[in-house]
RNA sequence: GCGGGGUUAGCUCAGUGGUAGAGCGGCUGCUUUACACGCAGCGGGUCGGCGGUUCGAACCCGUCACCCCGCACCA
């Protein structure tokens, strides 16, 4: 006998371990011969990851579909992995060693790093995986992949020389976002704007050629900055080319305070006259913005800072070029040299105001760009660094989703993904990091740089480059030390995205030619967050049209962020996370999937309270209770069962019900409309089956042995085995444990749950459905007036069905047992009219009546009964109103006049029968 | 500034042309032999405001308000 309740953390681990013995969610697993394949890769969660509820969406969703598809016999593949990370390994790894007071990474070199992190993954790398597991993703975890793998760092190389060789990556000079505390630079995708509250600090520049007097605002032009400490770099003024107040001014030149700088004022489009004094100070080599006008001008490039964001001024050729020596000058470099970039603020400020510089100072509230996993303002800094022409690799990408082979769902992100796609910046992908890819870029002596697949090769070619001969791959070393060249390797590693980039197919073996790449290549959907677009959606199509020449995903479904319930975004500093492992142990991982499932509707984000985890909890519990039932009562499968020939009425019904609800759920999920499939089979276990095929089976079940009893037994076992099969993509645990159970009371089980057939196959047809629909509609009535006239549950009457059809007789007859039952009815009769002092229930075919006397207060009774009257007035003279209007009957379509005809029809049908139970009733 | 989304029951959310549903919560009753993580019943919404299209609008269009999210920029 089953336990009264579904112990999850009990069951959990077990049906897991059976997963596993069974290698069950290997590729192919279930496949019926011949069968198409389906696949999906994994978003690849980041090594140093765990479990949170974003995750939990994915993942649940991911498999649902792979479910499903292996149910429906598909060649199925759920290709799982993780990625390596590398600022956020890097820094966990030091913070590590930071903790145990090791010598920082810089002390041990680069080497003797790496190893410590690949020890560190193996210890405590991927605890997201075994969290994955509790969730129940059926993973072919035997094909677990990593960026980092071998393979996968082939393929990294590949790609790389490739587009390097196509000219698609390219190194070049130019100002990144660079990170001065991780000392990186790091990617646009990887910056994201804080708002702070700055100030905005007006300086007068003093124009060459006039006496700087603070009083007069000839002898200066004023401009604004929020970052003082960059003016030491400027290299020009900016006015705007149609500015009245500085054309004068244009052509002559200011002498840049503190440093004595001669800088010219030049017209630029850029300047905007409403902004600041509408005079802007030009920086090339630490703004974005000023690196274009300085490149348009023909202006110095002078960087001042280091990479650690310090002023860098001392020695600095740069800086210190065209610039008269002066005593102010060696003041400038003394006091700021060597200062961190928010220190030299203050100081050049105070510096400023103790010149005459100082106009005023305004506050100011802006957004300031921060490194996303630093922390910190990031800096524009003028570095080499690699990049790839992701314009060009965009095309086709852009082409594909316009040209419907690859298709979002849902449609409206496509927006957003061409326009990132169409305004596409070329991606800078070097880190100066030591954890990843190390670029396949060696440099000779006078910088020339080689490019290759691996060290031997990039000596071939430089010995090629240098000396014009030829060396083989078993002779390089050799060579290269007769030839005395010497070639130093990049020390950069490649941005993690890149790796990420190739997963589709790099997982899949590529660039060998493996029987899995044919096989599963391209794959049929990705289901990540809209935050991910940009990471992978686009780098993976750009990549995977690149190298495969075949989108690497026909869908792309975008679902929701999971946000607290007041739909905020969870983060650990606002400390409204919700753990899923903490539902899962308290829940169960099928009630977290259920809830996440059910609340996925498309287009919106998940506002999640911790209350509907609950509630679907207690859905397991119902379903659990109803095997139970099933069980106590002798439901046992019978092999001989045909659903299409069942002969009582509530077993053709829920057979008919069960084939519904089986399309119902199939139709949602082919159209990822997972909110709608989890509805449909909530609504049909719990309110369908439970509520009414168990209640009113239970006469039968108890009843006499005989046919009728034999049929309902196999019947609501099959009715079970249809529900665990729907539900199984929801809650793989609950059903698997069921299925077991089930199989050990009636013919043994073939196979575990997750590799049984879907039910497919049209809706049953039936002709139960009225008769089921009236019985139920009785007893609801009968319950209602019963409830409303304060009856307790113990109180039996008699029910007498007046002018009653045949039909409707004969109903009664088959179904005297159950009204008796769930209606609390003491007999059942027939009769030519309502005894006196009776409650009357109207139906559309015929009078239920209650006699009450004695029980009841026949003034309460009339009282809902004239409530109704009044009700039934209403919805007639509401129908009347549509009717009497000439355009309704005219415009609307036949079928609706129709049925509202047909509506007031049925009401002044009953509303003759309430008011005949109302005249009985003044005679009592 | 550009773009996307939202506003429906006390709360969290479904619902894309025929006068509204779920879960949770509330109220009343129930030791009805599957289930109190339950059963039965009840209450609760002028579907953000205004205007338009339509025979008919929660739904389509316009507009306003408020909220959220991207992207860009900010001297």
């Amino acid at each position: 006998m089953l336990d009264k309740t579904f112990e999850a953390a009990a069951v959990e681990p077990r049906i897991s371990k059976a997963w596993d013995a069974a290698e069950a969610f290997r590729a192919g697993r279930g496949a019926a011969p011949g069968a198409d394949t389906y696949t999906i890769v994994i978003p690849p969660p980041n090594v140093t990851g765990s479990l949170h509820m974003g995750h939990a969406l994915n993942n649940t969703l991911q498999d649902i579909l792979i479910r499903l598809m292996r149910m429906r016999g598909r060649d199925v593949l759920w290709q799982p992995g993780l990625d390596h990370a590398g600022i956020a390994t890097q820094m966990v790894v030091e913070r590590q060693m930071m903790e145990r007071q090791e010598p920082n990474r810089r002390d041990i070199g680069r080497q003797a790093f790496v190893e410590k992190v690949w020890t560190w993954k193996a210890e405590s790398g991927g605890t997201i995986v075994n969290q994955l597991k509790r969730l129940g993703a059926s993973c072919d975890w035997s094909r677990e992949r990593f960026t980092m793998d071998e393979g996968l760092s082939k393929a990294v190389l590949k790609v790389f020389v490739r587009l390097y060789r196509e000219g698609l990556i390219y190194k070049d000079k130019r100002l990144v976002n660079w990170d001065p505390k991780l000392l990186t630079a790091i990617s646009d995708l990887e910056v994201v704007q804080t708002e702070v509250k700055g100030h905005l600090w007006h300086f007068r520049y003093p124009i060459d050629g006039e006496v700087f007097d603070p009083e007069n605002p000839a002898t200066f032009i004023v401009v604004a900055t929020t970052r003082p400490e960059t003016m030491l770099g400027d290299t020009a003024v900016a006015v705007h080319p149609e500015d009245e107040r500085y054309t004068a001014l244009v052509g002559r030149k200011v002498r840049l305070p503190l440093v004595g700088r001669l800088i010219p004022i030049v017209a630029d489009e850029y300047s905007d006259p409403e902004k600041g004094s509408g005079a802007v100070k030009i920086t090339p080599a630490h703004d974005f913005n000023d690196f274009e006008v300085g490149k348009r001008h023909g202006l110095a490039q002078i960087s001042v800072l280091d990479v650690e964001a310090q002023v860098a001024v001392a020695g600095n050729e740069d800086f210190l070029a065209g610039v008269p020596a002066s005593a102010e000058l060696d003041r400038t470099v003394a006091d700021f040299h060597g200062k961190d970039r928010f220190t030299a603020r203050k100081l050049i400020v105070a510096r400023m105001e103790e010149g005459g510089f100082l106009e005023k100072i305004e506050p100011h509230t802006h957004q300031v760009p921060h490194g996303d996993r630093g922390g910190v303002p990031i800096e524009p800094y003028l570095t080499d660094q690699w990049y790839v022409n992701a314009a060009e690799l965009a095309k086709p990408a852009i082409a594909s989703v316009r040209e419907g082979r690859t298709a979002f769902v849902p449609k409206n992100w496509e927006k957003t993904y061409y326009d990132w796609m169409e305004n596409i910046q070329p991606w800078c992908i070097s880190r100066q990091l030591w954890w990843g890819h190390q670029i396949p870029a060696w440099y000779g002596p006078d910088g020339t740089v080689f490019v290759a697949e691996s060290e031997a090769e990039a000596y071939v070619e430089a010995i090629r480059h240098y000396q014009g001969s030829e060396a083989t791959d078993e002779t390089f070393e050799v060579t290269a030390k007769l030839s005395g060249i010497e070639l130093t390797r990049d020390e950069d590693v490649l941005d993690t995205w890149f790796s990420s980039a190739l997963w589709p197919f790099s997982t899949l073996g590529w660039p060998d030619e493996t029987p899995e790449l044919k096989r599963y290549y391209p794959t049929n959907v990705l289901v990540t967050g809209f935050d991910i677009i940009f990471f992978w959606v686009a780098r993976m199509m750009m990549m995977g049209l690149h190298f495969m020449e075949t989108e690497p995903f026909s869908d792309v479904y975008i679902h929701a962020l999971v946000r607290d319930e007041k739909g905020a975004k969870m983060s650990k500093s606002k400390g409204n996370v919700i753990d899923p492992l903490e539902l899962i142990d308290e829940y169960g991982a099928d009630a977290l999937r259920f809830t996440l499932a059910a609340m996925a509707a498309q287009g919106r984000d998940i506002k999640l309270a911790t209350s509907r985890v609950g509630g679907y909890r207690n859905f397991a519990t119902k379903l659990w209770n109803a095997v139970r039932f099933a069980e106590m009562n002798g439901c046992a499968r019978d092999a001989a069962f045909d659903p299409a020939a069942v002969t009582e009425t509530i077993n053709s019904w829920i057979v008919t019900e069960a084939s519904k609800a089986a399309a119902d759920v199939t139709e949602a999920l082919d159209a990822y409309r997972f909110n709608d499939a989890a509805a449909a089979i909530y609504r049909f276990v719990w309110n369908s089956f439970c509520d009414w095929y168990l209640e009113l089976s239970k006469p039968i079940l108890t009843g006499e042995d005989g046919p009728a009893k034999a049929e309902t037994r196999a019947t609501c076992a099959y009715v079970i085995d249809e529900i665990l099969k729907l539900l199984h993509p929801f809650m793989p645990f609950i059903t698997e444990e069921l299925w077991a159970a089930t199989g050990s009371w009636g013919p043994a089980r073939e196979n575990l749950l997750c590799l049984t057939r879907w039910p497919e196959g049209p809706v049953r047809a039936s002709a139960a459905a009225d008769e089921i629909n009236w019985l139920v509609d009785v007893i609801s009535e009968i319950r209602s007036v019963r409830a409303e006239m304060g009856m307790t549950p113990a109180t039996q009457v008699p029910l007498v069905l007046v002018g009653a059809s045949e039909k409707a007789r004969a109903w009664l007859g088959t179904h005297t047992a159950a009204i008796q039952r769930l209606a609390r009815v003491s007999e059942v009769l027939t009769a030519d009219a309502a005894p006196p002092q009776s409650a009357q229930i109207v139906m559309a075919d015929g009078i239920v009546a209650l006699p009450l006397a004695g029980v009841v207060d026949l003034d309460a009774e009339r009282a809902r009964l004239t409530k109704e009257e009044a009700k039934l007035l209403d919805e007639i003279g509401r129908i009347d109103k549509k009717l009497s209007n000439e355009q309704f009957v005219a415009r609307a379509p036949e079928e609706v006049v129709e049925e509202e005809r047909a509506k007031r029809d049925g009401y002044v049908e009953r509303l003759a029968k309430v008011r005949a139970a109302l005249e009985r009733l003044k005679g009592d």
